[in-house]
DNA sequence: AAATCCTCCAACCGCACATCA
DNA sequence: GTGATGTGCGGTTGGAGGATT
C-alpha cells in the first residue's frame, strides 16, 4: 500500500551537488525543460533522484533566483505575510520575486524569528509576548538576588547589586513592552487587552518615542548602578526621578548611602535626571504629552477599564496629584524592606482573567 | 593552536494532494 | 472507485565555517 519512495534507487547520490552536476542539470533543462522530474536524471546523465534534481533547480539553479541578503522591505513583507499566511512559505515566496520558499523559510528560522522574539513578538502568533511571559523569569532572578543578598562580603554585595539591577531592568523592560504597541501590523488582541486599539488616541511613533524615553530611563538607571558597583559596591535603590526624596521616608536601614534620583523640570517639558549623591545628571528624560488624565492611579491596573495611559501618567507623574503615586504603586522604590515583585504582578490585572 | 560551541543554509525526508490509468 | 505515480510543501537535519574558549 502507498506509494514507493521517490529515491529508492540504490546508488543514487545524495548530499551536496558538484559544479559538474549543476552544469548537467542546467544544460538539460535549458534544452528540454523539466516535464518529468523522475525521468530527468536518467536522461540528463545524473545519478540523482528526480526530487533532488527538482529541489536543486527550484532552490538554487533557476536563473531568476535572487541571491544576497534580504532587504528591509523584504523582511517587512515576510513578517507581514507570515502574520496572515502562517508557514505557507510557497505562498509567501510568490510575493517575493526571486526568493524561494526554502530561502524564506531558512531566513525566517534563522533571523526573523529571533528578531521578533527580541522585540517581544511571538513569531508564531505575531502577538506581543505578554508581560507575564517576560516576568516569568523574575522569581529566579529574585531568588538569585536573595541568595546573593544573604552573603556578606563586599564582592557578594557587588554581585547582589548587579543581580538587583538586572532584575529591575528586566522588570521595567517588561512593563515597557507591555505598554507599547508593536511596530508591526496591529496586534489586535493584545492591543485590545490593553485598550490600545482605539485609533487616533495612541500613535505608534508616539508610543515608540515614549518607549525610547522609558528605555533611556531604565538604561540610565542600569548604567548608574553599574557605575556605582564599580566604584562603591553596595545595594542600589532605583528611585523614580519624579519621586521627591522626602517621599522615600523609609530608607533601607542597611543601605548607608542610598542613591537617590530626582528630576529637574526643563522649560521644554523634559526633565533631567539627577543623582543626588553623585550629582550625575541625565538630561532628556521626558514624559511629554501624555493623554489627559481622568483619574489618579493609586495602584496599577492594566485593563480596559483602567487603561495603561493612567499607569503611564502615574509613572511619569505629569498628571497624578502626587507625582510619585504611579511609581509608588509599582513599588519600585524600596527594594529591601517592602519591595515585592509579586505585588507588582498582583497589581497588573488582566481583563480576561476575571 | 587546538578544541568546542554556535550559526546558518542547502539538502533531505515524509506527508499531502492532484492526476491518471 | 481505487491504487500508482508525480509533484509540491513544510519540517528537520547535517555539515561547513565562523566564533569563542
Amino acid at each position: 500500500m502507498g506509494r514507493s519512495p521517490c529515491c529508492d534507487e540504490i546508488h543514487v547520490k545524495k548530499g551536496p551537488w558538484t559544479a559538474e552536476e549543476d552544469k548537467k542539470l542546467v544544460e538539460y533543462i535549458q534544452l528540454h525543460g523539466h516535464r518529468s522530474w523522475r525521468e530527468l536524471p536518467k536522461k540528463a546523465g545524473l545519478n540523482r533522484c528526480g526530487k533532488s534534481c527538482r529541489l536543486r533547480w527550484t532552490n538554487y539553479l533557476r536563473p531568476d533566483i535572487k541571491r544576497g541578503n534580504f532587504s528591509e522591505e523584504e523582511e517587512r513583507l515576510i513578517v507581514q505575510l507570515h502574520s496572515t499566511l502562517g508557514n505557507k512559505w510557497s505562498q509567501i515566496s510568490m510575493h517575493l520575486p526571486g526568493r524561494t520558499d526554502n530561502e524564506i523559510k531558512n531566513y525566517w528560522n534563522t533571523h526573523l524569528r529571533k528578531k521578533l522574539l527580541r522585540v517581544g513578538i511571538d513569531p508564531v502568533t505575531h502577538q506581543r509576548t505578554t508581560n507575564l511571559d517576560l516576568l516569568s523569569s523574575l522569581p529566579s532572578l529574585l531568588a538569585a538576588a536573595a541568595k546573593l543578598g544573604s552573603l556578606a562580603n563586599p564582592l557578594d554585595d557587588a554581585l547582589r547589586l548587579h543581580a538587583d539591577v538586572v532584575a529591575r531592568y528586566q522588570m521595567l523592560k517588561g512593563l515597557i513592552t507591555l505598554m507599547t504597541p508593536s511596530v508591526l501590523p496591529p496586534n489586535t488582541e493584545a492591543m485590545n487587552r490593553l485598550g490600545l486599539a482605539s485609533p487616533g488616541r495612541y500613535q505608534v511613533n508616539d508610543l515608540l518615542q515614549r518607549n525610547h524615553q522609558l528605555e533611556g530611563l531604565v538604561n540610565g538607571s542600569l548604567a548608574f548602578g553599574q557605575d556605582r558597583m564599580l566604584s562603591t559596591p553596595g545595594p542600589l535603590s532605583l528611585v523614580h526621578p519624579n519621586i521627591p526624596s522626602s517621599s522615600h521616608a523609609s530608607p533601607v536601614s542597611r543601605i548607608p548611602h542610598e542613591m537617590m534620583m530626582m528630576t529637574k523640570s526643563n522649560s521644554d517639558g523634559s526633565s533631567t535626571l539627577i543623582d543626588s549623591n553623585s550629582g550625575i545628571t541625565t538630561p532628556g528624560f521626558s514624559c511629554l504629552d501624555m493623554p489627559t488624565a481622568h483619574s489618579t492611579p493609586s495602584s496599577v491596573s492594566v485593563s480596559p477599564e483602567n487603561e495603561p495611559a493612567d499607569f503611564m501618567q502615574g509613572a511619569c507623574g505629569t498628571n497624578a496629584s502626587t507625582p510619585s503615586q504611579g511609581w509608588e504603586g509599582l513599588n519600585l522604590g524600596e527594594p529591601d524592606e517592602d519591595f515585592s515583585w509579586k505585588d507588582i504582578l498582583d497589581q497588573i490585572s488582566w481583563a480576561d482573567e476575571s
